[in-house]
DNA sequence: TTGAAAGCGATACCAC
DNA sequence: GTGGTATCGCTTTCAA
C-alpha cells in the first residue's frame, strides 16, 4: 500500500470559510476575530486560532485590499542614485522595512528614473496605503506629486518647498549648534566646519542647512569660524585634505565635519600627518554622521544620524494618516543627541 | 459667484464601469481592450483608450489581484546585512527593480531577520507571483522554504543544494577559461590564481568550481600554473601578499585574482613592492568581480559579476514561470565577458 | 456575542 | 466583435 506524503503544505490555498467551517462559526466571526474590530468571546476565538494554525490560513491579499480598502503596503520611493553613499541608503531602506514589519506593514519598493511616475501609478491604482520618500532632494519632483495625490506621503528630508507636507528629519540646524556649542563651551574661540563635496550643496537639502546652522551659531558665540567643502569618493581624497589643513593652518582649534566616513579618515590623517594630536591640539566633532565613528583611526564625537528614528517615525506617521486623526503637516523633527568619544578637549592656548 | 477650483485631479478613484460608460461600450470590453486578451475592433479601442486617459484610469491592484490572480508584484528577499557590501547589494536590488518594472512587475521587499518568515508570508498570501532570492549563502535558509511553497522563486545565486531549483549565476568555469585563455594567448607559460579565503572553498561552492576549471583549461593549454588562498578581510593581508609573492617567485609572470577587492589591493602592493610593473612584469586579470576594477591602484582587467545580466535573467525567468513553459529548474549560467584594462601584456620573457 | 449577506472592482466565461 | 454576469475571498453593515 501506498504510504500518504506528508502534508507538510497545504496545497490549496485555505480560505476564509474553510477556517470558519473547522472552528464552527461563521466566516465573519473569523474576520473580527483576526482584526479584532468585534469583541470575540475568548472561548471562540481560541477554536479559531487553532483552526487558523492547523489549517495554516493566510487571509488572501487581494480580497483583503479590495474589501477593505487597505492593502497592509507602504511605497517606498528613493531613486538609488549611483552618487549617493549606498550604505547609508541601505540603512535607511531597512530601517524603514523594519519599522514597517513592526506596524504590519510591508514595503514596496520604487526606484524608477522618473520617481514621480512611480507613485502616480501606486497611488491611483490604490496598491499602497501611503508613500514614503526617502533621500529628498531641495527642489524634488516628488513634492508636487505629493500635492496632487490623495495617497498620504511621508517625506524623510526637508524640501526646499515643504509647505503642507508631511516631513521627518533630523533637526540638523539643532545638531550643527549643539556641535558649535560644544567646541566652543570647551573654550575654543576658532573652528571650522569639513563639508560635503560640493556637489551635494547643490543637489541635496541638508548640507546647506548644517553650514548656515553652524555659521549662524558660532556668529551667535562670537567666535572666528570657516567653512571648506571636502573632495568626493572618487576624486583623489587630497582636496579633503587640503580642506582640513588650510582650517588648522588659519587657526581653528576645532574641526566640525559633516561628511562621509571617508572623509572623516583624510582629515584625520591630515591632523597626523601635521603633527596634530586629537584632542589635544586638535578637536573633532561628527554631525550627522550616519556610520559609527567610534571605529575611525581615532574616536570622533558624534552627533548621529541615526536611520531608526526618523524612519519610525516616519512609518508611525504613516500609520496614523490612515487614522482619523491624521499628522499636522510640517517638519517633525528628531532632537539631536551627542555622544562623547573624548575627541573633545580644551584648545592649545586655555592651557 | 466662487470660481471653481480647477479639476486636476480625481479625488473619487474612477472605476472601469464609468471608464464603460464614457466610450459608450460593456465593462468587458474595457477590460478586454486594456488586457489585449480579445480582439478589440481598432475604433472602439481608440474610444476606450480616449476614456481612460480623459478620466485618469487605473485599475483598481486589489480587485485585478483577486479576479485576475495576478499580482503584478514579485517579492525580493535581501538579508541586507549589515556585514555584507552596500553598494554591491543595491546594485542588484536596482537591477531587480528596473528589469522588474519594464515587465511590468513591482518589487515587494523582504528583509525580515529570518528570511524564511517574510517568504512563507507572501506566498501564502498570494501577495507576490514569484519570489527572487538575492545574496544567496551557500547553506541558504531560504532553499528549503522555496521546496515547500507554489509559488515560483529564482535564486540569484547558486546554493550548495540547489537540486530542483531555478538558479541564476555568472558561468563561473567559463570565466576561468576564459581568463586562462586571455593570459595564454598573450604568451604567458605560468600562471597563478589567487583565490578566495580558504574558508570558501569549504563554505561556498563557486570557489572550487574557478579553481578547478582553471587547472583543467591551464592543463588543457599545457603551461605551469599555481594555485594560493587568500587572506580573508579580517585577518592581515599579509596571506594575501605571501600568496602572491610566491606565485611570483616561482615564476609566475601573469596572475588571476578570484577575491574580494581588498584582496585586489594588497596583490598589487606586492607586486608593486618586489619591483615589478604591471602589465610590463606581471599581467593581471581578475575574475568574477562585483566591483570596480578600474578603480584600483593600477586598473585590472576582469570579467566581471554585474548585476544587469544576472537580474534581467532573474526577472525573465520569473516572469515566464507564470506561463505554461515555466523554466527548467537547474543553473542558469550567465556567461562571461572580459574587459580590456591593459594590464595584460606579453610575459618579459617573449619579448 | 454571533450570523447572513451585500458589496469591493476587476476578470473571463458563455452567449450572441 | 461585443455584452451580460458569475466569480474571486474578504470586510463590514444590519439583524438577531
Amino acid at each position: 500500500m501506498a504510504q500518504q506524503p506528508p502534508r507538510t503544505t497545504e496545497y490549496a490555498m485555505v480560505k476564509i470559510n474553510e477556517v470558519a467551517a473547522a472552528a464552527g462559526v461563521s466566516i465573519s466571526t473569523v474576520s473580527y476575530a483576526l482584526s479584532g474590530k468585534r469583541p470575540v468571546s475568548t472561548e471562540t476565538r481560541k477554536r479559531i486560532e487553532k483552526a487558523v494554525r492547523d489549517l495554516g490560513y493566510s487571509p488572501n491579499a487581494g480580497a483583503r485590499m479590495l474589501a477593505g480598502s487597505r492593502t497592509h503596503i507602504f511605497a517606498l520611493t528613493e531613486p538609488l542614485r549611483r552618487d549617493s553613499h549606498a550604505p547609508t541608503h541601505m540603512s535607511f531602506v531597512l530601517a524603514t522595512a523594519v519599522a514597517a514589519r513592526r506596524n504590519d506593514y510591508d514595503i514596496l519598493l520604487l526606484t524608477e528614473e522618473q520617481a514621480s511616475a512611480g507613485m502616480a501609478r501606486v497611488a491611483s491604482s490604490g496598491l499602497v496605503d501611503a508613500i514614503l520618500v526617502l533621500d529628498v532632494a531641495p527642489d524634488d519632483e516628488r513634492v508636487a506629486l505629493a500635492r496632487s495625490i490623495e495617497t498620504p506621503t511621508i517625506f524623510v528630508g526637508v524640501p526646499d518647498d515643504h509647505e503642507g507636507l508631511v516631513c521627518v528629519d533630523l533637526d540638523f540646524e539643532a545638531a550643527a549648534a549643539l556641535a558649535v556649542d560644544r567646541v566652543v563651551d570647551a573654550g575654543h574661540r576658532s573652528i571650522g566646519l569639513v563639508g560635503q563635496p560640493q556637489v551635494a550643496y547643490e543637489k541635496s537639502n541638508f548640507p546647506p542647512r548644517v553650514r548656515r546652522a553652524f555659521e549662524r551659531r558660532a556668529a551667535e558665540r562670537g567666535i572666528q569660524f570657516d567653512f571648506r567643502v571636502s573632495g568626493d569618493r572618487m576624486s583623489s581624497i587630497e582636496v579633503t585634505r587640503q580642506a582640513a589643513r588650510s582650517l588648522v593652518d588659519n587657526g581653528a582649534t576645532a574641526l566640525l565635519v559633516h561628511a562621509a566616513d571617508d572623509v572623516h579618515n583624510a582629515v584625520i590623517a591630515e591632523v597626523v600627518e601635521l603633527g596634530l594630536s586629537v584632542p589635544r591640539d586638535v578637536s573633532l566633532v561628527s554631525v550627522a554622521a550616519s556610520f559609527d565613528t567610534s571605529v575611525l583611526p581615532i574616536p570622533v564625537d558624534v552627533i548621529p544620524l541615526l536611520p531608526e528614528p526618523s524612519c519610525d517615525l516616519a512609518v508611525d506617521l504613516a500609520v496614523r494618516s490612515l487614522t482619523p486623526e491624521r499628522p499636522t503637516p510640517g517638519l517633525h523633527l528628531i532632537p539631536p543627541v551627542y555622544y562623547d568619544r573624548k575627541s573633545v578637549a580644551a584648545p592649545p592656548g586655555a592651557r
